[in-house]
DNA sequence: GCATGATCATTT
DNA sequence: AAATGATCATGC
């Protein structure tokens, strides 16, 4: 006999109060409390966190595009931290359009989109404790501030000019100071359709755009430190 | 392949 | 130790 699926929250108020209560629980009480299974560890369950607070949220698992609420204007991220508070990954924003981004500016990017509102759920992430014993943390609600926008417009037009130029192949994650971007694919023979070095169509491997702990660190800090 | 969810593991 | 580049699962 299956659980009932949780229902969507219908206000902000609501889904802040469902993950209020999810903070300080275990990943394997949450896992039971919703019947989801609990692997042994994350290597080849990497989206198994992110699915299990949607889950536990009332987000649809497995959703199309567009923010995991919707209706509220939120986007769920979470976020794997050390004992002391500060992230121990970077956080994928979305996919880098590297075709068709003539024209495009910083306010109709996706990056700007995604972030515009977040839910940051942080999650216990060291390897050395095991996934069934990792507790959830207290919620986030955030938006961008002035500067935290200016800082990501600043990368991201960066990084976009190179891809508009057809450099992206000279991309490196060590460009963009909070906002980067990396390889976001099954294996390094998957392709995608980019502009070359000749503005010609080129096939490489496909990019995402990633937060840097630069950037998710002191915005944790600042709400928890 | 692309979009969802990210973390792994090699390199520096 | 930290960051970069590579990778894993799933649905369509």
């Amino acid at each position: 006999m299956p659980i009932a699926l949780l229902s969507p929250p219908k206000t902000e108020a609501e889904l802040m109060a469902r993950a209020q209560q999810l903070a300080g629980k275990s990943f394997a009480e949450v896992a039971a409390e919703r019947q989801i299974h609990l692997p042994e560890n994350l290597q080849r369950n990497k989206g198994w966190v992110g699915n299990l607070i949607e889950i536990s949220l009332g987000a649809q698992a497995g959703s199309k595009a567009e923010q995991d609420f919707a209706h509220l204007g939120i986007e769920l991220k979470t976020i794997p931290i050390n004992a002391q508070g500060q992230p121990l990954e970077t956080t994928f924003v979305c996919v880098a359009p590297l075709t068709g981004n003539i024209g495009v500016t910083w306010a109709q990017s996706h990056v700007r989109q995604k972030l515009a509102k977040v839910l940051w759920i942080p999650i216990e992430g060291e390897r050395h404790i095991p996934l069934a014993q990792r507790r959830i943390g207290a919620p986030l609600l955030w938006q961008p501030s002035r500067e935290e926008e200016q800082q990501l417009q600043a990368d991201w037009e960066e990084l976009m000019e190179m891809i508009a130029l057809g450099q992206v192949e000279k991309i490196t994650a060590r460009q963009g100071e909070f906002l980067q971007i990396r390889p976001k694919a099954a294996n390094n023979r998957a392709l995608t359709t980019a502009i070359g070095p000749s503005g010609d169509k080129i096939l490489t491997l496909p990019r995402g755009f990633y937060l840097k702990k630069q950037f998710t660190a002191p915005l944790l800090a600042r709400h928890f430190g």
